[in-house]
DNA sequence: ACCGATATCCTGTTTACATCA
DNA sequence: TGTGATGTAAACAGGATATCG
């Protein structure tokens, strides 16, 4: 740009040197190019050329109807001398006027690209150079994608607000539903204890009647379910139970080194040493499904069950012991 | 295909003006 | 009323790219 007019080649508004200056206060219409001869410095203080050029009559030589071009000078205020001085000097940046506002805008809600033709019919009706026409187009883009980027990060400042109320609402949910399963584990695990401990009392008066021919041993190891404990007075009766296996009773449901056993009587064991996410993974993962879920989602060894046609509830499974606490 | 001239766009900067405290 | 600070628009500078002969 502004290289036609400092001899750098051509840029910006190209052209001008077939351009007729239209409105050169003085008269005439004369080549541009008579004003913006190349300069061996486009930065050369002396060269102020297209700034003058900014002053314009009509093309019928007339003053320009709206107003004058250049408005910060008063004649009024100066003497004929300041006013001798001011048009020998090079012509200050003055801003369009509203008309000439308007028209341009009009004419960028058409097409905020500027073709040639266009460029020289709006310099034509505005009575503006070609130059000016472009330069203006050229910083309307620069303010009207400086508005669109304001607009762009506006939206997505909103949209991340909303996000972000929606997710601290969603971990608020989280956490009282998280203190709501707590609670109800707590309940669950004391209803348990009480169970067991009034099913093991009346197993005890049971083997007191009962003497045993044969001692229960448990094989598994894996004697926590609650259908265990009925399974294991059953076994009691049923001398082809796997139980029996060296003759010696284990009472698989108070094994302390039984891992599982342990979740059964001792869960506070379990929790106690760990972080509250870890002590709720226990929960969730071990706990929960082997001693508190119902049976089908408490899963024998691998080695013992075939896993071929999974439960239907596999799904519930998977859910609850991949809960993200 | 390559090159130079020309034109336009974009981005950043400078300059001049208008407004306000 | 004069003046400095500040915001804004006009103009400029330079790089990138496209088109054309």
């Amino acid at each position: 740009m502004a290289a036609c007019a400092s001899g750098g080649g051509g840029r910006d508004g190209g052209g001008l040197g077939t351009i007729l200056l239209q409105n050169h206060r003085g008269g005439a219409s004369q080549p541009l190019g008579s004003f913006f001869l190349p300069s061996s410095s486009s930065s050369s203080p002396s060269f102020l050329g297209q700034r003058s050029i900014v002053r314009f009559d009509d093309t019928n030589g007339s003053t320009t109807t709206s107003r004058p071009f250049f408005t910060a000078f008063d004649a009024d205020e100066n003497g004929d001398d300041d006013l001798d001085e001011y048009f020998r000097q090079p012509e200050k940046k003055r801003r369009l006027s509203v008309d000439q506002v308007q028209f341009l805008e009009k004419s960028f809600e058409v097409e905020n690209k500027l073709e040639p033709e266009r460029k020289i019919q709006l310099a034509k009706d505005l009575g503006l150079q070609p130059r000016q026409v472009a330069i203006w187009f050229q910083n309307r883009r620069a303010r009207w994608k400086t508005k669109r980027l304001e607009k762009d990060y506006d939206a997505l400042q909103s949209s991340f607000d909303a996000l972000k109320a929606d997710y601290d609402g969603l971990l608020k949910e989280k956490d009282k539903l998280k203190t709501e399963i707590n609670l109800l584990t707590d309940k669950l695990q004391k209803k348990e204890r009480a169970t067991r401990t009034l099913d093991l009392s009346h197993n005890d008066a049971m083997s007191r009647e009962i003497p045993l021919e044969k001692p229960i041993v448990d094989s598994s190891g894996a004697g926590c379910k609650q259908e265990d404990i009925s399974s294991a007075r059953s076994d009691i009766f049923d001398a082809d139970s796997p139980h029996y296996t060296d003759g010696v009773v284990h009472s698989s449901l108070l094994e302390a080194g039984d891992s599982i056993s342990s979740y059964v009587f001792e869960p506070d064991n379990q929790s106690s040493d760990l972080s509250q996410d870890e002590a709720d993974n226990h929960n969730n993962n071990n706990f929960c499904c082997r001693n508190l879920l119902p049976d089908q989602y408490v899963f024998p060894k691998l080695e013992d069950e075939d896993y071929s046609d999974p439960p239907a509830s596999f799904e519930d499974q998977a859910f609850w012991s991949s809960w993200p606490y």
